[in-house]
DNA sequence: TCCCTGACTGGTT
DNA sequence: AAACCAGCCAGGG
């Protein structure tokens, strides 16, 4: 009954639920790193994971717990500071567009300065 | 079940 | 500064 799997098709797997719930944790204005994500949701080194599972909510059907907040998925970027590279064109426009309407402000080479707008959690 | 492919990162060359 | 590399997880054909 209760396998793994079959929570699995409904939630989710433990590693992207933990990971959105840190990425839940962002607020408006500020942002963070994958690596900086995974560490967070108790996973060192595993920002990789990061990143696919902010891709897997591309389809809504999988988005976690639609029952809570959405994921403010615009609020993670790469530890160079920038939007990562999508394998669809015109994201990262789209991703730096919501960035700057909160607040963060992206240089003209699409620099961000983490050292003023990273967050930074007392834990 | 094997194989491929994605929003990554830190250390080496 | 840039290219390479190993480590990492999950979904789909």
């Amino acid at each position: 009954m209760n396998t793994d799997s079959q929570r699995r098709d409904h939630e989710g797997s433990d590693l992207y639920r933990r990971i959105y719930d840190q990425v839940r944790r962002i607020p408006r204005g500020r942002v963070a790193t994958y690596g900086q994500i995974a560490a967070l949701a108790g996973f060192p080194r595993h920002a990789r994971s990061v990143g696919y599972a902010l891709f897997a909510l591309r389809d809504p059907d999988d988005e976690a717990a639609p029952e809570q907040q959405p994921v403010p998925w615009q609020r993670v970027i790469n530890a160079q500071g920038r939007v990562s590279a999508r394998s669809v064109p015109g994201w990262e426009g789209l991703q730096e567009e919501i960035l700057r309407e909160e607040g963060v402000e992206i240089a003209l080479d699409g620099r961000i300065d983490l050292k003023r707008f990273q967050w930074r959690p007392r834990s």
